[in-house]
DNA sequence: CCCTGATTCGC
DNA sequence: GCGAATCAGG
């Protein structure tokens, strides 16, 4: 498979969106997501805004044994042919919500068939629409999930189970999630979901 | 172990 | 230019 203009521009599309490399690795087929890591490099739009799950930008020190390129690049600002898709958004309460949500509701596309937000390629992804507050979509999962735990005892938890516990402790009827966990964190997606909630939401209680 | 992107370097 | 191997991290 070779880079043509037309996987290229999927290829700038999906990384604009935020989608990862393996994602679009796959989205494209016959390359690896080093394919498209390296692709992304050379066509200059490396550093793109995110934050969130993006573990990117870390390796700006080089530490290496010999002197290669001892300053790497100090200006690589290139402008996007992207102007700010954010027309005439109006958030009332507003309060700097970066894209936090944004990489947590695109990063599991596959296990929950929750919001499928297809994009036809062509267009960037405008704004971020879905405001996440406790969203009901994530208490559905949740509960979802607790039919699929694997009902783990607090021995059998290990460093990559969910270990959200479900049920009671003083009754039998206790046990933890158990499911592969996402990244670093101790639960799994759909638990990491409503322990790290936006702040938001969930202010009132109203019971 | 799963995953992420970053970088290097032979091709 | 390409991308596997490697690196660095969650």
């Amino acid at each position: 498979m070779s880079w043509t203009d037309e996987r290229v521009e999927i290829l700038k599309t999906m990384w604009g969106e935020g989608k990862s490399a393996s994602q679009i690795a796959k989205e494209l087929g016959g390359v690896t997501r080093n394919a498209v890591i390296g692709k992304v490099h050379r066509l200059g739009l490396s550093n793109r805004n995110g934050g969130g799950g993006s573990t990117a930008a870390k390796a700006a020190e080089p530490a290496k044994k010999d002197s290669a390129q001892a300053a790497a690049k100090p200006a690589k600002a290139a402008e996007k042919p992207r102007p700010a898709p954010e027309p005439a958004n109006t958030p009332k309460t507003d309060a700097a919500r970066p894209a936090e949500a944004a990489p947590a509701a695109a990063s599991a596309p596959e296990p929950t068939p929750l919001r499928r937000t297809i994009v036809p390629a062509g267009q960037p992804l405008p704004p971020q629409p879905s405001a996440n507050e406790i969203s009901p979509e994530a208490l559905a999962s949740v509960r979802e999930v607790e039919k699929k735990a694997k009902k783990l005892s607090l021995m059998e938890l290990t460093e990559r189970t969910c270990k959200w516990p479900i049920g009671d402790p003083a009754t039998e009827e206790f046990w933890f999630c158990g499911l592969p966990v996402q990244a670093g964190k101790p639960y799994c997606e759909a638990h990491v979901g409503v322990a790290f909630q936006p702040m938001s939401s969930r202010r009132d209680r109203r019971r």
